[in-house]
RNA sequence: CGGGGCGUGGCGCAGUCUGGCUAGCGCGUCUGGUUUGGGACCAGAAGGUCGCAGGUUCGAAUCCUGUCGCCCCGACCA
């Protein structure tokens, strides 16, 4: 491709509004261009690297023996209430009326596609000969996000490849599972990211039921938990905690003493007021879990996990309690609530055993008490680990020291059960006549998301650096005189003999200043950079410069066409040997 | 949905507090010329309902009211 004759609008200032580097470059090198809020229309080079980015998940999904299809955007809203997710996706559903022919349809965009490809597997499968299977498309899907952004990191739009597997076993399921698996490891090592596998929330099935892949990024949504040591990764809704020893008591246990805090109901303001650590108190929530009240101590300084306490209450419902019902349980109102005295059950997480002279509520409007201390002043019904994980604290598995880190999600592979099996109908008769659901996997990976990612990861002060498998173009022709025939000549041969190599080349052809030519290449992130200057030219030599290097080389134009082609190849096979995370 | 910020030629901004001539600047674009290895120079030109609507005023980019949009933080996120 000539420059001249594509669209690429770079940019020299940065877009008021975009803030993290992969929005800004993405918008700077003219590879998306904003419509609205969470809708980015992708430009000739942001659509290409996007296809580069589809087409290796496409061909790792086959290797594995997933089936490619097409399911429509569009889908009837029935389908959604037989589910019953018109309730759980809310608001993030794109719902809308039309008519047809006098009668009203009422539709709904696709934000995923179980029930789309259930309700097509209840058609189509009814016997364990047809199984298992695997089937992935790779298609736009539509969520009202209530907040869009960060760029093309959180739209309403997005291209996502979901696949789905159905089998006849939970021993097939795990199989289906550990190829998905192994085939998300590949493609996101083809596409040069660095990438963490983190055990996720795991639903219905339990165990080792979901991973997300995750990479590490300073502006990244997600928060993940990694192990140094020994390689432990959760996000953190899900990470657990290595057991903590119980610090010896240090220092004699002081009267407890209530004393006025008035308007300070939070952590930060008693802190302030008394002149204490936030580790010196005990924060006491109030819950209600399945009806009934439950208060939970965490040191002032932790956060608290509903997603821990739920499972070891084995609750079907945890929520904070009501500002009402706090006051009513604890005699004060929100912000002052403490275990001393306290009539309700109480949990504890374990780093609240630890604590003496510790500071907390009194149960009394504008009142803390310090040096509390247990059991002298309270009891706990039950120790356990009912927080987040902190920076520092030990791993679950080795006990050195967890760090917590920001990520991007880009892939998230999930084993279901029967959930939308048994509410679609999707059965299946095995070797005995016997009536079974199937059973599901689901597999997402946001292919938007791994550009962003993988510019969020791979950039400099000067702009994108790809790698070969992603890059637009693999090679940037560069003619710096545009008006030098020996130069064009030069620079038209390359280009036509490297095409038909099948290297894809853009060549920079507009009549422009060196100086708006390499700032141009060093934004748009091309790996290979070719420059023929009359300089050179003379001496029967090309200029060639890796976009991740710092020094350009000096190449022998003879035989420059064979040599860029076998550079080029090399490049585009690193990844495709590893195959494990 | 709560909090904060911002809307002025294609892009980045000044001007708004304290109302006052034809609304400025840099970049980009177009024409002509000189240039050509890291965002050139000279001369000329085009391009703006100051987000939108209403109000106050002799007079509004500027003050008031409403409204729309965008960005950030938080809540939410199968």
């Amino acid at each position: 491709m000539r420059w001249s004759q594509t669209l690429i609008p770079t940019m020299k200032e940065t877009p008021e509004g975009a803030e993290i580097p992969s929005h800004v470059l993405m918008l700077r090198a003219g590879l998306v261009g904003q419509l609205m809020a969470g809708a980015y229309t992708y430009l000739p080079l942001g659509l290409r690297a996007l296809r580069k980015a589809e087409q290796i998940v496409r061909e790792e999904m086959d290797r594995a023996g997933a089936v490619e299809l097409l399911m429509p955007a569009l889908t009837p809203i029935s389908l959604w209430e037989r589910s019953g997710r018109v309730e759980a996706f809310g608001n993030v559903l794109i719902q809308f009326k039309v008519r047809r022919q006098n009668r009203q349809v009422h539709l709904a965009l696709g934000p995923t596609h179980e029930e789309v490809v259930t309700d097509l597997v209840a058609r189509h499968v009814s016997s364990y000969r047809q199984l298992p299977i695997t089937l992935y498309q790779i298609q736009t899907k539509f969520r009202n996000e209530e907040r869009p952004r960060f760029g093309v990191l959180r739209t309403s739009e997005f291209l996502m490849k979901d696949a789905y597997s159905f089998d006849t076993s939970l021993d097939g399921l795990n199989q289906s599972y550990d190829k998905m698996y192994h085939a998300y490891c590949r493609i996101f090592d083809r596409c040069g990211l660095t990438y963490l596998a983190v055990e996720a929330e795991s639903g219905p099935i339990g165990g080792d039921a979901s991973h997300e892949f995750m990479v590490l990024a300073d502006n990244g949504e997600d928060t993940v938990v990694h192990c140094a040591g020994c390689g432990y990764a959760a996000n953190l809704e899900r990470a657990d905690i290595g057991n903590r020893i119980a610090a010896p008591p240090a220092a004699a246990a002081q009267p407890l003493n209530k004393v006025d805090t008035p308007q300070a109901g939070s952590i930060e303001a008693v802190s302030k007021m008394l002149g204490c650590q936030p580790a010196q108190m005990i924060k006491t929530l109030i819950y209600v879990a399945d009806e009934q009240p439950l208060a939970v101590l965490i040191r002032g300084d932790h956060e608290a996990n509903e997603g821990k306490i739920r499972r070891l209450l084995g609750a079907k419902s945890l929520a904070l309690a009501s500002p009402e019902l706090i006051e009513q349980a604890t005699g004060a109102p929100v912000g002052f609530a403490g275990p001393v005295g306290l009539k309700i059950p109480i949990w504890a997480d374990q780093d609240v055993a630890s604590l003496t002279n510790a500071v907390t509520g009194a149960n009394a409007a504008d009142a803390h008490f310090t040096g509390v201390n247990r059991p002298r002043d309270f009891e706990v019904g039950r120790f356990a680990d009912l927080r987040n994980a902190a920076d520092g604290d030990p791993c679950p598995r080795c006990q050195k020291s967890l760090a917590l880190r920001h990520a991007i999600e880009v892939g998230h592979v999930f084993k279901l059960g029967t959930k939308y099996s048994d509410s679609l109908g999707a059965k299946f008769l095995d070797e005995k006549e016997q009536q079974h659901s199937a059973i599901m996997g689901c597999y997402g990976i946001g292919v938007n998301r791994i550009i962003a990612a993988l510019i969020e990861t791979r950039h400099d002060e000067n702009g994108v650096i790809w790698p070969m498998s992603l890059s637009p173009y693999e090679v940037l022709l560069v003619p710096l005189n545009v008006n030098q025939t020996d130069v064009m000549e030069t620079a038209e041969r390359l280009y036509a003999e490297l095409t038909s190599v099948g290297v894809e080349v853009l060549m920079d052809d507009r009549d422009q200043r060196p100086g708006v030519k390499f700032k141009d290449a060093d934004l748009i992130g091309i790996p290979l950079r070719v420059v023929i200057g009359g300089r050179s030219l003379k001496d029967g030599q090309l200029e060639i410069k890796w976009r991740w290097k710092e020094a350009p080389e000096q190449i022998p134009l003879d035989g420059a066409v064979v040599k860029l082609a076998d550079l080029v190849q090399a490049e585009r096979n690193l990844g495709h040997a590893t195959t494990e995370a």
